[in-house]
DNA sequence: ACGTGTGAACCGATTCACAGCA
DNA sequence: TGCTGTGAATCGGTTCACACGT
């Protein structure tokens, strides 16, 4: 039984696609999977799939596979999917409205129960279930609340400010929509979700496996 | 001048964001940029920017720094953003249509182009500049039109075969946005905006920070 | 035989250390 | 001196090869 004093970043981002598919397994009333069946579901080879778990523990049975019920719950519990975390949302424009209405979230126990913005056309209107307050409410509510998790989608002109503001009030982790870096001060963790540069990525591997432009072909260029 | 057999993934990621920054910078007039200026702004070290660029050639100055406009038009080039990219949107949900009116696809030369939903009541609408089609014209507009990338913003349950008739229609890029991996035959890339697993990854960080197993020791704090 | 668990080998990507040039 | 460019060393992560348990 290896344990290691770190588990690799890869790894961490993994569990979460285990986790949801052990979840529609179950919802499927299947019981036991095997490494070798993850391989068919997500794109990860079934070593992957049982080197990820070994950091973890002995979950499996061998000759046979894993319990999809025990599993999932051991995962969730390595996860934190155990526990409701609740998140704050900070503009309310059309992909926060989206991301407001977005029910993933929830197969993570993962809620937005806050939504900021600085329209006072579109505050104290629901969305998602949630009321929209003003930006002027920020502090008092992420502090009495104590909450730790924000999602930004403000415009990317104010991304910047607005996630300083969010850190000084105690946020220590942002997932970022703004196609722009955030420069923080401090422990707080940012993740971007950076769907035009993710596009951009795809066009580019298409480029490269169609008009072959050949990285060996030397196009020296000086200034 | 080093030039290989291929890139790495990771650099042709991150050539996007430097581009975005190089864009900005000479929106602002910006005409000469260092490796280490570079290094403030987006969370990549300076001798990775480099290195990425050695790839592809030699565009700074010794002891001066890269022209702005200069590399800004050589990494559009190696990109594919000197020409304009069609794409279509398939699901006009919220999600969809937040995506529709997204700005930030433009930076890239991106453009949604077209958009499919089956929900009649959708259907001849127009979002973000576009006029929606039932899905039954999707197979026809693609092969006129000769399209090869899209966005699939359909609820989950109807992911995987839908994006199996993207294919069938010579779909040969996909970024989705269900959270559900895509089992898919043939060379179709696949991109993931697991926006929920984004979440729950900055959750599981938070968590181990606080206490528990400890993640690999990071560069940076920027995912 | 079958499927899990894992140290060792391997591979891609990052960083180091320094050469090269203005 | 300042900043770019890059082979070599290193690092994180994946895959191999096989031991182990049922």
């Amino acid at each position: 039984m290896e344990r290691r004093a770190y588990i690799p970043q890869e790894t961490a981002r993994r569990l979460s696609l285990y986790l949801r598919m052990l979840r529609r397994l179950r919802q499927e009333k299947v019981r036991i999977v095997s490494s070798d069946q993850i391989r068919r579901f997500l794109n990860v080879s079934s070593v992957q799939f049982r080197k990820d778990l070994s950091y973890f523990g002995e979950f499996g049975k061998r000759g046979v596979g894993y319990d999809v019920e025990l599993l999932a719950k051991e995962i969730g519990k390595i996860l934190g999917t155990d526990v409701l975390h609740e998140i704050i949302l900070v503009g309310v424009g059309r992909l926060g409205s989206a991301l407001l209405e977005y029910p993933g979230f929830l197969e993570f126990n993962l809620k937005i129960s806050e939504a900021f913005d600085r329209n006072t056309r579109k505050v104290g209107k629901v969305c998602g279930g949630v009321r929209i307050r003003h930006m002027r409410a920020l502090r008092q509510v992420i502090k009495k609340r104590n909450l730790r998790i924000a999602v930004l989608s403000v415009p990317v002109e104010f991304a910047q400010e607005v996630a300083e503001e969010l850190v000084s009030c105690g946020i220590k982790a942002i997932l970022n929509f703004a196609p722009v870096n955030l420069v923080l001060e401090g422990d707080v963790f940012v993740s971007n979700a950076d769907m035009a540069s993710e596009l951009e990525s795809l066009v580019y591997k298409l480029k490269q496996k169609n008009n072959n432009y050949s990285l060996t072909k030397k196009r020296s260029i000086v200034i």
